[in-house]
DNA sequence: GTCTATATGTCGATAGAC
DNA sequence: GTCTATCGACATATAGAC
């Protein structure tokens, strides 16, 4: 709180900045996608110029990487947190780790940007910069599953599908439409289970700041 | 084989343009993304001009809205196939339907223009007018699986779970960097089984023409 | 049934002032 | 550190000829 009021944009520590439009754009770029987002809409998301975007990150291309980036090292935090928590012994994982993490990915897919700029990811597979990162960052996971939590390949396979399938029903925007199908809450009950009042609450949330 | 060599285009009926179109948008579409796919890209791969694209079908947008609905009607059909073969019994599917299903999923989604703009249709959540087809067409699928084939919510929700899980990595085409790391071929063969070589092979063959 | 030409708008990026 | 102004490159859609 400096001055009571600024009549001039505010001045602000480049890195501060950086995350500002980072955040921003992974709204954003999770809305519209890579090509529908324009640097525009995340200047004015992050209440600065258009040029300004760009100039901190030179190309569209590489704003959307760091995006992608971001969110891949989110997950990994999150799921390392709660292995360090309850970590494998003798290379087995203790009884109910699989549960934990996946309650930590919902938790973490609650934020709309990190879900969308991932699964962004996975269909820019074709990309020639895109693609391979999406790669490497689905791969980091499986690895993290498998080689740090201790899990066996047919494990992490369940894990990751169930994954994924939340990932689809969230991006469908499916709990914000279930009073319109009863099909609709018997699919979201049976996948997000105990976490199911949750998600329905963040997307309704989601909704109106949109 | 009319004549033996055209100087000007071809005229063919409308009905058959239309499919040639489709089928090019439904390529188009998949790879680039509903944003980032241009009416002039998929003119090109239909072998007509762009203005052509767009008297045909009004708008990109309705043109997205068609190949979405081809590939949901695609889906819907090829699952009814599978149980007009083996229907349920007293309500309970017979041993081994699921496994049918999901071959004929496999089949299917090696089409990746079919895989794509599906997937397109997933994180379009948000869309007041791709959104609301996307939402009806996933719980379509459910209520086949549910309700046409007598699956329980609980084997329903396994299913699209690895449904999804295929998809990604089918759009990340992990198939195509199976040398690049060992976890690759592991979580690939766990995820297709039978169908590994299958997907690996057909992966390849659409690299080449892209 | 199909094209060429083009109007109209939008977007990413650059230049340069403050 | 941030803006305004603007260029040049597309992209969708329309008009109208053949």
């Amino acid at each position: 709180m400096s001055s009571v009021s600024e009549t001039t944009t505010e001045r602000i520590p480049a890195a501060e900045r950086r995350e500002q439009i980072l955040a921003a754009a992974s709204r954003v770029f999770g809305e519209r996608g890579y090509a529908g987002a324009t640097t525009d809409q995340i200047a004015r998301a992050a209440g600065i110029s258009q040029p300004y975007v760009v100039r901190m990150f030179g190309t569209k291309e590489n704003l959307f990487l760091e995006v992608l980036d971001r969110a891949q090292i989110k997950l990994a935090v999150a799921f390392r947190a709660v292995i360090a928590e309850f970590p494998p012994v003798d290379g087995v994982p203790p009884e109910g780790v699989g549960a934990r993490l996946g309650a930590a990915y919902v938790d973490l897919i609650e934020d709309r940007g990190i879900l969308l700029s991932l699964m962004q990811g996975f269909i820019s597979g074709h990309d020639p910069v895109i693609g391979p990162r999406a790669r490497v960052g689905f791969l980091a996971t499986y690895r993290i599953l498998r080689d740090e939590a201790g899990f066996s390949p047919e494990y992490v396979r369940g894990f990751l599908a169930d994954g994924m399938l939340m990932n689809t029903l969230l991006a469908l925007q499916l709990p914000d439409a279930i009073d319109d199908d009863p099909a609709t809450r018997e699919i979201l009950a049976c996948a997000f289970q105990s976490k199911l009042d949750l998600v329905i609450d963040v997307t309704a949330a989601q909704k109106e700041d949109a």
